[in-house]
RNA sequence: GCCGGAGUGGCGGAACUGGCAGACGCGCGAGACUCAAAAUCUCGUGGUACUUAGUACCGUGUGGGUUCGACCCCCUCCUCCGGCACCA
């Protein structure tokens, strides 16, 4: 553990701690995340069960937790690699099964070489493993299974409004990105060479046919062998074809490769125009995404007019800029991709761009050849994995019975310990035959259990729901519970998982949601996103082999130094530099405060108690109503920066500054009361509570006080203790700083102006010149405008 | 290309709702304590100019605008970070 994990522990318990401090019943919990890949190869690299490795790693890994003073509820504490847990998992997808969520296909995946397994979509990164940046994805024929989130694609966009306030925008707009909604028609063209036969292309410009003069194909587009039979020059033109097919992977190369393509010596039939188009197959259409074909309209799009330049297809314009002259149709001179309004269209010419796609959609439709459609760039989860350490999917096979899902009183199939782990690309399940082996719960005859397990995501896809009810054997959870504390009123993670964990929680809150186990839509209401710890301008991780460990940092500076200076080094959403420089400040710090108190401890020990309700402003010494003022005014902006700003760096910089107004008062029996200064300094510690709890609380008892600090309420706030007598009024010419002068509190406006006109700098530079205006803000300025 | 975010001293960063730019900390400089050092404490520390106390001017990526007044609002451009990307 590094200081970047607990840099993310430290912002969740300060916010936990306080909010106990201010009354409330907080549900802080912590468990592990302890299925998955990196355990298993670890342990396959040591030689020891993965299951050892992680109980090893937990045990470790709590003991640093508990070193620093987080404020976790262990006995909510759970494991997602306990058959207590994961039971739950086989449960939800058996239920996903029942309502055809989770489904079983043949398909063409990603597969990690040294992962050796499959991974989502959303675990590929450019086509590289989101674990292996130097790994290529490759692809390969699996059947697997898959869970629907498509079906959901709507709701994951459409319930944003409900999070929309608590999210960052970037996470939404990563996520709506990620779904990649995109709305248009789908348009069926005929190929009358071949009878019968007809290309469908998806496009969101429908309103642009008329301008279509060529259709595209991907190369992987079903019909090209049959286009291509009989076609003269045929054999030419399959070498074209085969070549095209050897795409390049990497997605940066991709997007800027060169337009290739060939004519496959066929036409379609623009259903709209009647037009003759010639039919191309080229390198720039994607097989996935839409139909695999495109119409291609070069004078509106940039691709298709960079590939119709390139082979001299004709060009025809048939949008013009709204406002714009008409340009003859024929002279293309440039692409043109805004809305407009519709020429030489026939009968739509003339309608704006967005009338003209209502109004063609619906004509699709009506004359059959066509119909609105919504494409996603969100594919189902495929969530089979071909590894040991994660949650055994609970079907089996059946000669006779096919898939068979175990039935609900056999859960959990439990996850075999003796299997070998490193039969490379295939399930190690598969290598125990007890494990395998079963009878078909359906007909009792003989049947083998499916061998692959559940990516990881699943585990932590629900485990918040489970904290509020970890012990329940009966249920995932009671569903009275789970209404009581949910959704997650405050969520705090890595902006790594903005579309994986975050996206598949969401999706399995829906899913909860229609099989009636809660009533909410979203789990999350606020998300906060801290940023990394990084030395030497990169993110603290092992493998870059540039952490500074949690132990060793809190051997060297001790605990409470590591919390403060990663909350006050940089506010919690950005990144933080490490410096081994700046925290040696906070363990200054840290002693400062301790002397403070420790230097007079017996005097503040004794002290009597103080009620600051029952101040007495009269019998009160100047020192003692600065410290009061000083110390509320503080209060004041620490506890709305623990309320919504969350900038602990500023606060924590505020309370610097007291602890400067309480050194500078030394000797303290000089001007104010020891009971005075020890309400000051109480007030002082407890707003270090979240931050320094272990110093907190050491000298909450040096105080004198009985009983942990983390029972005493926050500091209430008083106004008339913050109260200022006199303020600094600042005088501007111009708008320019020439004076600052001292007034009581409640000076009217005409007795500002007065006194500002009197100051002898102010009448100076007046002199000679004509006032033209002078604006008055009460409590802080007046601005004297001259000519 | 599209989407999101950010540009403030030598450094990390403050500045709340348009009202003293640079709080607080680091670093640096000077001093006190000390035989000396460490620790601690005190003072100073955006730039330029002028002889000092000081005064003037400049200063929040660029250029413009709104305003009595702009780090903050609007427009332009630049740079950096993150996401998506021949998505039709």
């Amino acid at each position: 553990m590094h200081m970047g994990h607990m840099r993310n522990y430290t912002i969740g318990d300060a916010i936990a701690r306080y909010r106990r401090m201010r009354g409330f019943n907080v549900l802080h919990p912590m468990g592990w995340d302890a299925f998955g890949l990196p355990a298993e190869n670890a342990a396959i690299d040591r030689g020891i069960h993965p299951r050892l490795w992680t109980l090893q790693n937990v045990a470790e890994f709590k003991k640093v937790l508990q070193r620093f003073g987080f404020s976790y509820d262990w006995s909510r504490e759970i494991s997602t690699c306990a058959p207590e847990y994961y039971r739950w998992n086989q449960w939800f997808f058996l239920r996903m099964l029942e309502r055809g969520i989770a489904y079983r296909k043949k398909s063409r995946v990603n597969w990690c070489p040294r992962c050796q397994t499959v991974l989502a979509n959303e675990q590929v990164v450019n086509g590289f493993c989101w674990r292996h940046e130097d790994t290529q994805v490759e692809a390969r024929e699996i059947a697997q299974w898959f869970w629907k989130i498509t079906d959901y694609a709507d709701q994951l966009l459409d319930d944003m409004k409900e999070i929309e306030a608590g999210w960052p925008e970037r996470v939404l707009a990563m996520q709506r990105n990620w779904i990649g909604k995109s709305q248009g028609a789908r348009i069926r063209f005929a190929v009358p060479d071949l009878l019968g036969e007809s290309i469908e292309v998806f496009t969101t410009r429908i309103d642009t046919i008329y301008g279509a003069t060529s259709i595209v194909l991907s190369p992987e587009h079903p019909l090209v062998g049959k286009l291509l039979d009989g076609v003269p020059g045929a054999a030419g033109l399959e070498k074209e074809w085969n070549r095209l097919r050897q795409r390049v992977k990497k997605t940066e190369e991709i997007a800027t490769a060169e337009k290739e393509g060939f004519f496959t010596g066929r036409f379609a039939v623009n259903p709209f125009s009647g037009d003759r188009v010639p039919i191309w197959v080229a390198n720039f259409i994607l097989a996935e995404y839409g139909t695999g074909a495109v119409m291609s309209v070069p004078a509106h799009d940039e691709r298709d007019f960079d590939f119709a330049k390139k082979y001299r297809l004709p060009m025809r314009v048939v949008v013009q800029p709204a406002s714009g002259n008409a340009i003859p149709g024929d002279q293309v001179r440039g692409v043109y991709t805004e809305d407009g309004r519709s020429f030489d269209s026939g009968e739509y010419t003339g309608l704006t761009s967005e009338q003209a796609r209502a109004k063609m959609t619906t004509d699709a439709e009506a004359r059959g050849f066509g119909k609105a459609q919504t494409t996603y760039r969100l594919k189902d989860w495929g969530i089979s994995r071909q590894r040991y350490w994660g949650t055994p999917i609970p079907v089996v096979y059946c000669a006779n019975c096919k898939v068979v899902p175990v039935p609900d009183s056999e859960l959990p199939v439990l996850l075999p310990d003796s299997v070998q782990l490193i039969e490379a690309g295939q399930s190690p399940l598969a290598t125990s035959p007890e494990f395998v082996n079963t009878t078909c719960p359906k007909c009792g005859g003989p049947a083998r259990r499916e061998t692959d397990t559940m990516d990881t995501f699943v585990d932590s896809s629900w485990y918040y729901y489970r904290y509020a009810d970890p012990h329940n054997d009966k249920a995932p959870f009671d569903k009275e519970i789970i209404r009581h504390w949910l959704p997650v009123d405050q969520y705090v993670g890595g902006i790594t998982h903005a579309i994986l964990h975050l996206l598949y929680s969401r999706f399995f809150t829906k899913f909860m949601r229609d099989i009636g186990l809660v009533k909410i839509n979203e789990p999350f209401t606020r998300l906060f996103t801290q940023g990394m710890v990084q030395k030497g301008g990169v993110a603290m991780s092992k493998s870059r082999g540039n952490v500074v460990g949690a132990i060793e940092m809190a051997e060297q500076y001790g605990c409470d130094t590591g919390r403060l200076y990663t909350l006050f080094a940089a506010p919690p959403e950005k990144d933080l530099e490490w410096s081994d420089q700046a925290i040696e400040g906070c363990s200054r710090f840290i002693h400062r405060v301790y002397r403070l108190v420790d230097a007079q401890a017996e005097r503040l020990r004794n002290a009597p108690a103080f009620d600051d309700s029952k101040f007495d402003f009269a019998k009160a010494s100047e020192k003692e109503k600065a410290l009061l003022r000083k110390a509320h005014q503080t209060l004041k902006r620490v506890t709305s920066d623990f309320e919504v700003r969350w900038h602990f760096n500023a606060s924590i910089a505020l309370i610097m500054e007291l602890v400067n107004e309480l050194h500078a008062q030394e000797p303290l029996d000089q001007g104010a009361s020891p009971a005075v200064v020890k309400r000051t300094i109480e007030m002082l510690i407890l707003m270090l509570a979240p931050v320094t709890p272990h110093l907190s609380e050491e000298l909450w008892e040096i105080l004198g006080h009985k009983g942990g600090i983390l029972d005493v309420p926050w500091p209430e706030y008083r106004e008339e203790l913050a109260h200022e007598e006199q303020h600094e009024i600042i005088i501007q010419i111009n708008g320019k700083l020439r004076g600052k002068i001292l007034v009581d509190d409640g000076l009217g406006e005409t007795e500002l102006k007065e006194r500002a006109f009197a100051d002898e700098r102010v009448k100076h530079m007046i002199d000679g010149k004509s006032v033209v205006k002078t604006v008055v803000v009460p409590q802080k300025l007046v601005n004297i405008v001259l000519r």
